[in-house]
RNA sequence: GGAGGGAUAGCGAAGUUGGUCAAACGCGGCGGACUGUAAAUCCGCUCCCAUCGGGUUCGUAGGUUCGAGUCCUACUCCCUCCA
């Protein structure tokens, strides 16, 4: 019996996208679908009553950063995460592989693990698969990450595949440390980067090692989008069709529907939370600089097509004043409402797939979006 | 009335053995970036015109000097103390 379940409920005639349901043990969510990202155990400004009032079925939290402060000890002793951050929806954790990433000034990598630089403190760390594995267990996520080492983009294919290899072989070990795997589900990462030879053997490496779900990583790390497009859809034909696939890091409007398109179930970013925090917000007309002084008079709401609680209630104005005096209410509008829109736009992808009309509502959505502009650009 | 201190770019504030000063730094302003969160962060620009480059600045007016934000004189204003 294994904690995580993927049910497809059917495929777009128009796209192939798939619309499926994932369960869990703390409850089901429907595919494909955006994850709110709350790193320590918290989506930055966020009350998960706010996260329910919009909508989120899942958020993902951190083992490298939840290891760190206040330690996986702490929240297993306050009875798991769930508990301990008043969440009772699914938590998917990563592993800690982005942070050999994002880290990569701090960390040195070698077969057993990845000795880190504590961020914080300077104090040395050795983060294994297995510890890894060993926190998320104790943190009690519905979904665990195995622990991988996601490259940078270029790579050399040397390099890329050495990683690969060792990816494969850390997830086994991932796989072989669970110590709970009726009450929570252990993913694959499939990397390889640009290199398809790298990706198909990573994909066949990981399925033959049959995990309940499997993520696409590596990707979203650089490389131009068309790359990105290509590799998802070369990936999917070696993972098979019950299983959830999960493509790490990826939350841009656009990317969210091409993905989906090419087969994606779930998907997690950082990036509504944080250029909310920095004062830019997606809307159905495409992305908008709050900030900018052209809308300090403009009485407008955010999205004038959303109904969310940020643009049923306060102007731009009003937003950008906040934001431009560091006002901490301009930060949870402005978190409300970009992860209200990926939300909700995923909420359309659902109906759309239903529909069987997923190319046309993405020919609809770019256009208003303007991603069909020649001189779209950082969507 | 007397003694002393000070006036620098939108604001605050460095700069006073004269040159390497269009003038540090902070704030403010303007713009950009952000994709499994070292992020309420980071990066540009911010006297005027301009592609190089040029033109005007450091309270005002003179002066010394090859050269002055930096030295001298007068004036204006501000602050502190004494009458």
């Amino acid at each position: 019996m294994t904690a995580i379940r993927y049910e497809l409920i059917k495929t777009c005639k128009q796209t192939g996208a798939r619309l499926g349901r994932v369960h869990t043990p703390h409850g089901s969510f429907e595919t494909p679908i955006f994850m709110p990202v709350g790193t320590l155990a918290t989506v930055k400004t966020m009350t998960p009553e706010e996260l329910k009032a919009i909508n989120a079925e899942i958020i993902l939290s951190n083992t490298y950063h939840l290891w760190l402060r206040p330690g996986e000890d702490i929240v297993q002793e306050a009875g798991g995460l769930h508990q301990f951050m008043n969440w009772d929806r699914p938590i998917l954790t990563d592993s800690g592989g982005f942070q050999v990433f994002s880290l990569s000034d701090l960390r040195e990598i070698e077969e057993k693990g990845v000795h880190f630089r504590n961020h914080i403190s300077g104090e040395k760390l050795f983060l294994t698969p297995e510890k890894a594995t060993q926190i998320q267990n104790a943190l009690g996520s519905d979904i665990m990450m195995a622990f991988d080492e996601c490259p940078p983009f270029p790579a050399e294919h040397k390099y890329m595949k050495d990683s690969v290899e060792r990816t494969s072989r850390w997830a086994e070990r991932c796989l072989a440390a669970h110590q709970r795997p009726e009450d929570q589900g252990l993913f694959g990462i499939v990397q390889g980067g640009e290199y398809k030879d790298l990706r198909k053997q990573s994909a066949q490496d990981l399925t033959s090692l049959d995990f309940p779900g499997y993520a696409i990583g590596g990707l979203s790390v650089g490389e131009p989008k068309e790359i990105m497009n290509e590799m998802v859809e070369y990936t999917t034909q070696f993972l098979p069709t019950d299983k959830p696939r999960y493509l790490m890091g990826v939350g841009s409007a656009d990317s969210l529907i091409d993905g989906a398109i090419r087969g994606i179930d779930m998907f997690d970013c950082v990036l509504p939370t944080r250029i909310a925090r920095n004062g830019t917000l997606m809307t159905s007309q495409g992305r908008l600089v709050v900030r900018n002084a052209k809308f300090a008079r403009d009485f407008s709401p955010l999205d004038p097509n959303c109904d969310c609680y940020t643009c049923k209630n306060y102007t731009r104005a009003y937003i950008r004043h906040l934001i431009k005096t560091d006002e901490i209410l301009g930060l949870r509008l402005t978190t409300y409402h970009n992860l209200y829109f990926l939300l909700n736009l995923m909420e359309q992808v659902r109906e759309a797939i239903k529909a069987d009309r997923l190319g046309d509502f993405r020919e609809e959505f770019f256009e208003n979006y303007g991603f069909n502009k020649p001189d779209a650009k950082n969507f």
